[in-house]
DNA sequence: AACTGTGTTGAT
DNA sequence: TCAACACAGTTG
């Protein structure tokens, strides 16, 4: 029911209405609190009873009721189906729907919506940011709901460091290994307990993630993407506490702790992609053991490519053309740890 | 208990 | 591809 702070600020999406709703006639029945067929509704409809139990189609492509009146959004991929999350408006699932066709099928894709278009520098600005990003990617904004947030915050990193990197193309995987060790923290009790934080030691903050202050970035903060040595993306939230004077990682870390089973004492340390990409990274090990410089976290030259414990070197890999599999940066949310898509290209 | 999203199927 | 339906698996 949450709603990201920054729902909805760039283009009305009323005005963007393309696929006009076919059945905007008859407006469906009133959901009920009721299942599907199971609760025996005594609601006295007057006769249609029957019908009452039916949940109501969405006039929105990719677009499924909930019993619970929510509205989930999915797409398909081939024969598989790609849940986009659940929503609690649906014109909000069906504008989840459309960013995913449009990252998945390019912007010929058929839209509940206006389709973005390159004429708009701000609808411009977010094809960009699609392409940027991997199917998995996006998919995981539009189920964690944060898509909105991370588009603008790319723009706003878009005007920062505009000019002498423009029209760059994506570094090759391979040439995405290098990596630097920023910093490393032994975690203390706090940073795994129930304070849901991590303190970034000052020095390092500055020096690595420097905020401005005074912007709204320092106050709000901004989201870090870190790839862990599985390949998988975690998310924080990165800000600046001035309670406490200290820079932080807040929103994502507890699961993170968890999922790591992170303890104190532990070690967790920062490394970032030499190239041109700025990567950011995030690996940990347990307590006490120098850090190698030299060896730092490496994926994709391992020997067996293994994605959340499945070894996808196995995965049909269509005629062998090495072009394929460039993009399998998956990482489904923690709760899947099953196969859902490998994206080629 | 409430909710999410997967398993499955039939229609297009 | 797609949505409808049923309901198992998760989450709060």
């Amino acid at each position: 029911m949450k709603r990201g702070c920054v729902e909805e600020v760039s283009s009305d999406p009323e005005k963007r209405l393309q696929v006009a709703p076919q059945h905007i006639v008859t407006e469906v029945l009133q959901r009920m609190g009721s299942g599907v067929s199971m609760v025996l509704d005594p609601t006295p409809e007057g006769g249609i009873k029957a019908e009452s139990r039916k949940l109501p189609s969405s006039r929105y492509k990719g677009v499924v009721p909930q019993l619970n009146g929510r509205w989930g959004a999915q797409i398909y991929e081939r024969t598989r189906r790609v849940w986009l999350g659940t929503f609690g408006d649906e014109a909000e699932a069906a504008r989840a729907y459309d960013v995913a066709a449009q990252r998945f099928r390019g912007q010929e894709a058929t839209t509940n919506f206006q389709p973005l278009s390159e004429t708009h520098d701000d609808e411009a600005a977010e094809l960009t940011f699609l392409l940027e990003h991997s199917k998995a990617e996006i998919v995981d904004m539009l189920r964690k709901h944060t898509y909105r947030e991370e588009l603008e915050q790319s723009k706003r990193d878009a005007q920062d460091g505009r000019g002498a990197i423009a029209g760059k193309r994506r570094t090759p995987s391979h040439l995405r290994s290098v990596r630097d060790l920023l910093f490393e923290k032994v975690v203390t009790p706090s940073d795994v307990g129930k304070l849901n934080r991590l303190v970034i030691p000052k020095h390092h903050a500055e020096k690595h993630f420097p905020l401005k202050s005074n912007s709204s970035m320092a106050c709000k903060g901004v989201l870090f993407n870190y790839e862990d040595a599985g390949g998988k993306v975690w998310r924080f939230r990165y800000s600046y506490w001035k309670s406490s004077q200290s820079y932080v990682l807040t929103k994502g870390w507890n699961r993170f702790v968890k999922e790591k089973n992170l303890k104190a004492g532990d070690v967790v340390s920062f490394w970032r992609s030499t190239g041109p990409e700025k990567r950011m990274y995030i690996d940990r090990r347990t307590g006490g053991v120098v850090c190698d410089r030299s060896a730092p976290p490496a994926i994709g030259q391992l020997p067996v490519v293994k994605l959340f414990g499945v070894d996808i070197s196995e995965l049909p890999a269509s005629g062998g053309d090495a072009k394929r599999g460039r993009e399998m940066e998956l990482f489904p949310p923690s709760q899947f740890f099953k196969r859902q898509f490998v994206e080629a290209l």
